[in-house]
DNA sequence: TCACATTTGTCCGTATGTATC
DNA sequence: AGATACATACGGACAAATGTG
């Protein structure tokens, strides 16, 4: 029984939950672009009457489709659903979830990352071209800024690999690693302050000769150095953990 | 302003959406293990009482928690929310989503499969064990068998390359595969099955070949004909694309 | 600043479908 | 077959948020 496995990925044809067919009929029309980005669906109560059904199973589907990455919903009365993709931002929250419950470890994340890194690494060395060169550079900048300030500059030292999945031009991985780093941000909040500004220092120069290394075609110390920066990410994650 | 991109990930703190709050308090309660896998949670009406809310509010609850992979749901007398884990196919599913909505071409989904399936199989000649092989090998007979009555080995083919995912041990690699193996089984509906037999025993000689190579510590065989298995998957989608 | 309109958010009462005993 | 205990669905009402004149 093994397509059984796909039993959530494959939904059951069921009449029965009317939210799931109002749901799914909103979702092709989302797809085949009869509702576009930025647009506003009709409100609740449109909807409803739209589809003789009650405003319940319409908020229902609009649920559905919020949680899915495909629209935002605001309140007030220029409010509404609006069309508005934020998929890699839901699949980083599931990911989040199972490592929460335990599902992922902190050695199967780092091992992972490590082996995903590379690849993003592998890809940049094919696809990168000067302009995310720049945005790299503009990132260690702005870390140095902050750093010089005496603050602590994760955000910019997670949003530099977010950058590099970018700049492999691979949306699979750039959806992998946002997943992961959002593990990292969540820990992000529980970090001591103490000690945190030299490491923070510390990885922000990795980068900066990260970039050098890609600029100068030099893939081997580039990986080596992408490992020194995972293992001194993973050093913060388990010197805080209790 | 970097960290608002992860506007999604990190909830912002509104008391204002009631639904929410009991989700996030209901997700607390299934992380530290007050309710466990199987167990059942209290009926919505309960919930109602118990949280002092609407049975509005608990449904779009159950909604999210349902979506997110956490409980399913079940009408009848015996039924209602249970604690049940489909993390993974719920990340699957968000993914293939982001396929079918073009985020995500073809061309990216070949090249970043085949980085992450050489991945697991650098970590599946570190971590595997016999069990693992002999499941592996068991996969390829069942598709032979299916082969033989001349029909097609489809979910076998795709299974074999989960089962490889589970081999290396590593959840985070279990999911990524799981994401991309859905993208392949929604494709599945659409094949035609003429010529589809010849592929499908090809593919299943090139995973007989690949656990002899695993067997025998020869990666870089392994790797070659992962590459070959790959390309072949392929072929098989972009022969069936209009 | 204030009143108003629009839309989501929430609750309640009721009815129906569904699965189990 | 009938009773029971659930989820599912509808309609009505009001509160809260939000933008507009």
């Amino acid at each position: 029984m093994v397509a059984e496995d796909y039993g959530s990925v494959i939904e059951p044809v069921r009449t029965t939950r009317t939210f799931e067919e109002v749901s799914n009929r909103l979702k092709e029309l989302i797809f085949n672009g009869t509702f576009k980005p930025g647009q506003r669906l009709p409100s609740e109560a449109s909807l409803a009457r739209l589809f003789r059904v009650g405003r319940q199973s319409i908020r229902e589907a609009l649920r559905i489709l919020e949680l899915s990455g495909f629209i935002t919903i605001r309140a007030g009365v220029r409010g509404g659903p609006v069309i508005e993709d934020t998929v890699h931002n839901k699949i980083a929250g599931l990911f989040l979830d199972a490592f929460k419950s335990d599902k992922v470890s902190l050695k199967d994340l780092v091992v992972s990352r490590k082996a995903i890194e590379k690849d993003v690494l592998d890809l940049i060395f094919v696809n990168a071209n000067r302009g995310d060169l720049n945005l790299l550079r503009d990132n260690v900048r702005q870390a140095r800024t902050k750093l010089e300030k005496g603050r602590l500059a994760i955000e910019e030292n997670l949003e530099f690999h977010r950058l590099l999945a970018r700049a492999s031009k691979s949306h699979v991985f750039m959806i992998v690693m946002e997943s992961i780093l959002a593990v990292f941000f969540d820990f992000r909040s529980k970090l001591s302050a103490v000690g945190g500004i030299e490491r923070s220092r510390e990885i922000t120069r990795l980068h900066e000769e990260m970039i050098g290394a890609i600029a100068a075609k030099k893939k081997r110390k580039a990986v080596a150095l992408m490992e020194l920066n995972i293992d001194k990410a993973n050093e913060i994650l388990t010197a805080n953990a209790t």
